[in-house]
DNA sequence: ATGGCAGGAAGCTCCTGA
């Protein structure tokens, strides 16, 4: 089973690359951050046409993450159970027997914001709900755009990022905790080409200079670990002409 | 020290992202 993780930046803007890309890497299961599209104006059909079935939990302009599966998706939830959230940023579902989260981490702007508060308070929710879903479904993994770098190597520049958003080490901290309650990034259980990032800013021709970030992740369940015989970043989406500022990122599971 | 690129909504400019 190939599973996958990317956020879009605009799932209308990216369709045409969001169709080539699945008819390329033939993913079972992919999910999809800031789609900024409202359910009323999810391209259902285009994606059902490619041979995918779709849950999506969607608004206008910010956030909307979507799931698309080869198979059928059951068992779909929306957002943290117990954390309001005007925010749509996590969708759950059942697929082949694994459950996934699909999860859009809150950016948090800066360390002075309030928006990094409420990331922190969000990354505290979610840890605890995953903590029981993790007893419920053994078979878990959460992909998604964690908006959090975590380690030095994951980070194009460490010394010019230090004490910013997206390394700070409160948000590492958070991520370690996620973590610990028994996750696996997946990316990290194999080598990796050095420089190994999933998002490069659109400025400054960061990605021809390879200015990036790894803030995406796969994190899988010691039992989906246990079955996972590839991780990598599917980089050549970001070359292409209009493309998102993410890159996919795509573990496999044996079955 | 600042803005730089891109998308969206609104509407000819601003907010947000990371």
């Amino acid at each position: 089973m190939k599973i996958a993780t990317w956020n879009v930046n605009s799932l209308k803007v990216r369709l045409d690359h969001l169709l080539e890309w699945l008819a390329r890497c033939q993913p079972d299961a992919v999910c999809l951050q800031e789609t900024k599209t409202e359910d009323s104006a999810f391209p259902a059909a285009a994606i059902e046409a490619a041979g995918y079935r779709v849950a999506y939990f969607g608004q206008k302009t910010y956030n909307g993450v979507a799931i698309l599966a080869r198979s059928n998706i059951e068992s779909v939830t929306m957002g943290i159970p117990g954390f309001a959230d005007e925010q749509k940023r996590v969708l759950a579902a059942t697929v082949s027997g694994v459950r996934l989260v699909c999860a859009y981490v809150p950016n948090g702007q800066s360390l002075e914001s309030d928006k990094y508060r409420y990331k922190l308070d969000w990354l505290a929710a979610f840890t605890e709900w995953l903590r029981g879903e993790l007893v419920s479904h053994p078979l878990l993994a959460v992909l998604g755009d964690y908006n959090i770098a975590p380690a030095d190597e994951d980070v194009h520049d460490p010394v010019a990022w230090a004490g910013q958003v997206l390394v700070s080490p409160a948000e590492r901290e958070a991520f370690d905790k996620l973590r610990a309650v028994g996750f696996k990034d997946s990316f990290r259980l194999f080598p990796q080409p050095e420089r190994s990032f999933t998002w490069w800013d659109y400025r400054m021709n960061a990605f021809r200079r390879k200015m990036g970030l790894r803030i995406d992740h796969i994190l899988l369940s010691d039992a989906l670990a246990a079955r996972c015989t590839s991780c990598m970043v599917d980089v050549a989406m970001r070359a292409l002409e209009r493309p998102s500022d993410h890159a996919p990122v795509v573990a496999e599971l044996a079955d």
